[in-house]
DNA sequence: AAGTTGACCAAAT
DNA sequence: TATTTGGCCAACT
């Protein structure tokens, strides 16, 4: 599918020590409103993406908590110098990209 | 063809 | 902070 694509690549975009939300992703990936398809993308990725720097709107891990996956997760984004605090990673570590740069790393 | 299911989200409670 | 609610829509039954 063209969408995944287009998501993955966006994904990659995510610089290292900073984390994106779902909606985020979907918006920059000129999806918008379609978070869900953002988590089947993943799912669905062939390749290795920073999956982990994916993340609620509100900062939480998609998994449930106590999941192989969320440990997983909180384990690559600790390697990175992200904290979880609690339920959730602080909203300064949200990714605010620059959208020249986006522009120019997105081809198709 | 019709119903269900999500690695979601924003707003209300 | 946590839970619920209604909305969303591609992929799967």
């Amino acid at each position: 599918m063209q969408h995944y694509n287009r998501i993955w690549q966006t994904v990659q975009q995510i610089p290292s020590g900073q984390v994106a939300s779902y909606g985020q992703i979907a918006d920059l990936a000129g999806l918008p409103g379609r978070a869900r398809l953002v988590s089947k993308a993943l799912r669905a990725s062939p390749m290795a993406l920073p999956w982990h720097r994916v993340l609620r709107s509100n900062g939480q891990i998609a998994f449930a908590a106590g999941s192989a996956q969320a440990i997983e997760q909180i384990q690559l984004l600790a390697s990175e110098g992200v904290p979880v605090q609690g339920t959730r990673v602080p909203p300064q570590y949200s990714w605010r990209p620059d959208l020249a740069t986006l522009l120019f790393s997105l081809q198709y």
